[in-house]
DNA sequence: CGATTGCTTGAGTGTCATCAACTAGAGTGG
DNA sequence: CCACTCTAGTTGATGACACTCAAGCAATCG
């Protein structure tokens, strides 16, 4: 709907699952080779989309999910009153729409902040494979389960962290997420607007930007625009509280 | 670990999913017979929790997921700095857990906020059982897809309501969740107290107090205690937004 | 019966939102 | 090339909504 780009291209560029750079944070990776093959089979890589357009639009029927390529996509929802809140972004190497599988509708909207490319999933095919490959379905509700895992944790932002709490948190889990594609975590290109910061974070736009420049004049980060620098990375993961990652398995 | 029940009740009780009450909200609803036999094998129902018992911690290795037969849990995460902050609420026929399947272990805290029976699913004969009935893992599917979609409404309601229409967004999902197993949606007892209400969602418990009464005062509601009833249900839907659930399937 | 817990109500305060003005950069067109 | 516009971001002044502190009430409990 949102996107008519199933043209001539599909399946030009099959099995290429095996040499992605990002099997390692996608679905791939537990699977064996054969398996990989079938998956290759399904998947459809798209044309890039230019920033703003659009992925799915909320209430459209959902068909597929999408592993991101490049590029970044925010995830958001409409409230009635005609805000948006956005819930998620999504980086390379991740799975979005699945929040589609019980409705058969989107329920949230996608759309891409800056050229992206992602990887189409048609998720009929995705399901009867995982009939055959008891791994990848393992896998999928590992992706889910995580993804649950994420929600909680946004919900613990937005509920008990102020602004520079929720600033900070912001910076280390970006941080995190370019660090897990072997980028640096701490210096990094910030692909959204201080708008769409603001608007994920529950803060008004203004804030967001006090917010960094009082943290600049702290020494905690260097920011031009959007490039940024966690120059004190101990005081950023003080104020951000542990949120980010579930590594420590050693919670009480 | 939390609970040491797993005693000799176990499988006394089996057989059972196909006369539950909560069957149709809750695993079994799109199996076939001989499937809800062999669930019912695997399942475990175990002694009440007393208000207060925790289900499992933060932490706690995951084996297992969770149906709720009767009563309320209530699912919170500890922030670093030792606040809790609850993320969901669980009412009979619903599955809690699954968030730990990613790291094995759960990263957040399931406690009985009355008395509460569950029915215990280990998660690996869930998913052995799964290789066997595609219809279970397709149910497992939606149902994940289905938190994660609360989550994502979960986040609006701290990101964008102020403090009246969350509280109206509270009433009118509990409402919902009241009549989806057939009682009255408007007219039902609050099982949490108001600390676990402002905690939830992310208000101080003054305030939730406040709106209470504000609501009183307007005719919207009746509350005494923990009884309440919605006399003015228009006008709470207004203020709550379309939120609570996704049965309107056309949203542009 | 005092003690405790859960809830309500009031008064004062603070964090963050709102409104507004201003800067910087990028794109457009005369 | 300059003026113009538009967008994105920063900064300042003001105020509101919800928080904090505090007191009081009702019900339950030991």
């Amino acid at each position: 709907m949102s996107l008519a780009y199933n043209t001539n291209l599909k399946n030009k560029l099959t099995s290429q699952c095996k040499n992605c750079s990002l099997s390692s944070l996608c679905l791939p990776l537990v699977l064996k080779d054969e398996d990989i093959n079938c998956l290759d089979q399904i998947i459809e890589r798209k044309k890039p989309l230019k920033k703003g357009d659009f992925l799915f639009h909320q209430g459209d029927p959902f068909e597929s999910i999408y592993a991101v390529r490049t590029g970044t996509l925010k995830v958001f929802n409409m409230t009635d009153s005609g805000e948006e809140q956005i819930t998620t972004f999504y980086y390379p190497g991740e799975l979005l729409g699945l929040s589609g599988i019980n409705t058969k509708v989107y329920p949230i909207s996608a759309k891409a902040i800056e050229t992206t490319t992602v990887c189409e999933i048609p998720f009929y095919r995705l399901e009867e494979l995982s009939n055959k490959i008891p791994t990848l379905k393992n896998q999928l509700f590992k992706i889910m389960s995580r993804q649950i895992c994420d929600g909680q944790q946004m919900i613990v932002l937005l509920g008990k962290k102020n602004a520079d709490e929720k600033v900070a948190s912001l910076l280390m889990n970006i941080g995190l997420r370019f660090k897990r594609r072997g980028y640096s975590g701490t210096s990094f290109r910030l692909s959204m607007s201080r708008n769409e910061i603001s608007n994920y974070l529950g803060l008004a736009i203004e804030t967001v930007s006090r917010v960094m420049t009082r943290f600049q004049k702290k020494g905690l980060i260097k920011a031009n625009g959007k490039e940024i620098s966690i120059t004190n990375l101990e005081e950023i993961q003080k104020l951000a509280g542990v949120i980010t990652e579930y590594d420590n398995t050693s919670n009480t």
